[in-house]
DNA sequence: AGTTGTCATCGTATATTGACGATGAACGAT
DNA sequence: ATCGTTCATCGTCAATATACGATGACAACT
């Protein structure tokens, strides 16, 4: 998968808060990121088998989504020994319903 | 372009909600879009050309990042004569907002 | 009827996503 | 050192998204 595009369409540098909002706003546009989302915050945090024990979806998938999540910055993850604990990142939560405020 | 996905992978048919709210986020997940979004916001309403003047997008591109938009429910177009008017649906920016709160 | 202006849609080319199996890397335990 | 577990990454395929020119539809005006 790849990281979710940074750069606009051509010219369109526009305002910057504009990319960050859209960039946030592509990595939860997806039904299973949603999912995930839900799932660390209703746990607090979440290793990764778990999560891909809640989703229909392959190891390999849910990987990828959490890494388009981690690199829209909504979701940290932590090596634990031979597993992964990931969370939310509060802040780009926060930032993000400031951006939404700011529709 | 293609309507922005109703159905969830495969046996994701989780909660509605999920599927609503990454409905409406990938609407919003695009620079263009969300310009768009500003842009009705600030004037409140706003003629199809007078968008295509503001971005540096083809007036068939316009077009139909605001059919997404339609879509999503997230603007409504009105005929006006030879014009077509947007604006946006509040209702379905707070239900987004909402959905986002319950985050 | 013909013309013009405005917007949607079609057709299409390229790029990005989403999904998966297979493989690799890192750790803990044997 | 070898093995099993856990997760990330690679390679790949089908599906979707993005962008644009060209064309169509529709209203207003001449």
């Amino acid at each position: 998968m790849t990281p979710v595009r940074i750069t606009p369409p051509r010219g369109m540098g526009g305002k910057p808060s504009e990319t960050e909002l859209a960039q946030i706003a592509k990595a939860l546009g997806h039904p299973a990121r949603i999912a995930i989302m839900r799932l660390l915050i209703a746990r607090g945090e979440c290793v990764c088998g778990a999560i891909v024990d809640e989703l229909p979806l392959a190891q390999a998938t849910v990987s990828q989504h959490l890494k388009v999540l981690k690199d829209a910055g909504l979701v940290q993850g932590e090596i634990d020994g031979p597993r992964v604990c990931y969370c939310v990142n509060p802040a780009a939560v926060r930032r993000f319903k400031d951006l939404i405020g700011g529709l």
